[in-house]
DNA sequence: TGTACATCAGTGAACGCGCGTTCACTGATGTAC
DNA sequence: TGTACATCAGTGAACGCGCGTTCACTGATGTAC
């Protein structure tokens, strides 16, 4: 995901496609797609928004021409939104994967922990742009009284609420092993609060004297009551 | 800090001054700089990012001609930088407000909650651009090999660590009242974090199912053991 | 008390740039015959 | 096995727009005389 096909920068040149592209065979073009999805993900790397990325710097950095974009996409807005939509879903499958790792609820939570602080970390331009940036569409920003319809795709939202359903089942096992009878959802809720905020501030105030980010993560189990149950 | 000088909007017109602005008197004319910085601080609430607020849209939103601007920044990243400087000012004035509202660390604790969070509330651009949004000076989007200076300026950095350093004091007095040697420092980034957590996560995904902000917010004082201790 | 004028608070036209989008096009290539 | 051609994967020039910034300017007003 984080290298484009045309990479290779040199290091001098500010010009990307330092390799010319070479076009897609004839049944692949769909391929330019994907490749412009990976190159506006690793473009919100650098911006940390969505909103400064231009349709152009896309297609530069995938290296076509801009007009090659309107062939995958009807426009700047639909290029935006499939954008994040791709990031989630990737988001998606690294957590479903953790969350896989183990049949122990504790163990699985842990790692989840992990996964999570470590795709914030690797992508944080992603993570922001999905957790702290609504995608804003066709909003005039001179005029305040439009409405602002600052709205996902609605299968973004359902791909952002299956991750989430991943967590208040971890939760909802490590309670009942616990003979715990708080709510799942509160918990899970609490859990992701506090995970976000902390990679949130730590990925924007990387200079802040942090504590290391474990402490942090094992402060959140237990705080909350999430360790295994004494044996026995 | 809301609604500009020159404000009034009729709810029809789409051109910003309605009343068109009368120029300040003689000596008065450093009045104008406070004016752009509150209309910068308002339009951080239609962005949510600073990177998108241009020069010539602060000049439009106060009444004023974009040179006009000029005369009190050296440019545009000038005028974003101070903005960014002026909305930590009011919220650092904001907790301080809080944080002295009563001897008692316990219900100033609670009060700084409530004050933080209601400034992410009512200021939900603002709170983004602070905590969210690094602020980029002369970063080129598309030479992935510069150096990113990311960095907002140090007078900046101070004010904030001024504001997080009132909660590391009240920390330190709640531990010191309930005979807890847990690190204030740790156990404060502990809350922040949280706390910062939630009102992001609140702020930018407000269709979601959130449990009561207040419940959230007594969760902290709970599993952080921050409550009271038992008279006598 | 009257007036000339320096100073102050701005304005308006112009520049070059990158942007999103449209349009007519080009040239390689798999396939039908 | 050879070739005509429809299709596919793009390109390149052009448009109107808002942007940051520069430059020469204007007109109100407090003040010195």
């Amino acid at each position: 995901m984080a290298t484009p096909v045309t990479g290779t920068s040199t290091g001098t040149s500010t010009v990307r496609p330092s390799t010319p592209r070479r076009r897609y065979a004839r049944g692949e073009g769909d391929r330019l797609r994907i490749d412009l999805l990976e190159a506006a993900a690793d473009l919100m790397a650098v911006h940390g928004s969505v909103e400064g990325i231009s349709l152009r710097a896309v297609a530069r950095r995938t290296g076509v021409s801009p007009t090659a974009v309107y062939r995958h996409f009807d426009d700047h807005t639909e290029l935006l939104r499939e954008s994040v939509h791709y990031c989630w879903e990737h988001f998606r499958d690294v957590m479903q994967e953790a969350s896989d790792s183990s049949d122990d609820p504790f163990e699985a939570f842990h790692a989840s922990g992990l996964a999570y602080v470590r795709f914030a970390m690797e992508n944080p331009g992603q993570y922001r742009v999905m957790f702290s940036n609504t995608i804003d569409v066709g909003v005039d920003h001179d005029e305040i009284d439009a409405a602002s319809t600052t709205v996902a795709d609605p299968t973004t939202d359902e791909v952002a609420l299956s991750a989430f359903q991943l967590l208040v089942e971890l939760v909802q096992a490590m309670l009942a092993a616990r003979g715990d009878e708080r709510e799942p959802f509160f918990v899970a809720v609490q859990v992701h609060t506090w995970i976000h905020g902390m990679v949130d501030l730590c990925a924007n105030h990387p200079d802040a004297p942090w504590p290391p980010i474990e402490e942090l993560l094992d402060g959140i189990d237990t705080a909350l009551d999430l360790t295994p149950p004494p044996r026995g």
